[in-house]
DNA sequence: ACAGAAAACAGGAATGATTACTGTTTTTAA
DNA sequence: TTAAAAACAGTAATCATTCCTGTTTTCTGT
């Protein structure tokens, strides 16, 4: 069964991920790493990220400047992304549920929302 | 001033965006384009549509398989992707003001917002 | 504990959408 | 009409992500 063995990698890869309000990317994980584990390979990453996502256990959130950003929060909440720091924000989003409603009234399956606002942060509004 | 001259390519390009709603991606406005204009350059497409949207006349949408997919209808609505055929909805979004309000309550200057539901739509659904 | 079998991995090559570059053509503006 | 500016074709380069191959680690049944 794939996915089922230990893998130390593969906690470590999950716990960095787990434990950071980051919305990181792969090479993120894979620099935040790489000193603790030296013969990591950043295909490991993407690979366990990959099969953490078929798990759902982290959902993709937004891709910033190409880069996929990633969370192992799944709860159902929106984001925020500040296109001058790159920093993204978790946002409360449930005023949804009207338009969730009107969907699955309508024949549509909802597997997944992506609900993202770009703009400045209140940090960098400051500056 | 780049972007002002006078150009039958990029209008061509301009109008198959803007008369479909299928929310096209790059390839698929070539595609439409090649036979009508033969010697049309796929880097042109993608200039062009980058122009239109520094210019706010078209947003992205969603990326779907890795491919951007783009929208002349600039007005606040969100989308629905189906992971079946690939297919772009429409869809209102109303729903979504108070917590813009909140957002920029909170010092955070929303620039534009991006709401896509994933899953199977009405029509793949039946089957 | 041990020996296959299955899964995971490293490292590097391949992929594919997008972007950048260069020489040419088209458009503009005087 | 003519020189400068912009747009273009065609192709090469980029870069995040995925794939591939040989090796290592983990699992499972005895």
């Amino acid at each position: 069964m794939i996915g089922h063995n230990f893998s130390s990698k593969r906690e470590a890869i999950f716990k960095t991920i787990a434990s950071t309000k980051s919305h990181p990317s792969a090479m993120w994980v894979y620099e935040q790493l790489k000193d603790e584990i030296p013969n990591l390979s950043l295909g490991t990453v993407y690979r366990n990220i990959a099969l953490f996502k078929e798990q759902g256990k982290i959902i993709t959130v937004a891709s910033v400047n190409g880069e996929e950003r990633i969370d192992a929060d799944t709860s159902d909440h929106a984001h925020f992304v500040c296109e001058e720091c790159n920093g993204v924000y978790d946002l409360d989003s449930s005023e949804l549920s009207p338009l969730e409603k009107k969907l699955s009234q309508d024949g549509f399956e909802i597997k997944r929302k992506n609900v993202v606002f770009y703009g400045v942060c209140h940090k960098c509004s400051k500056n």
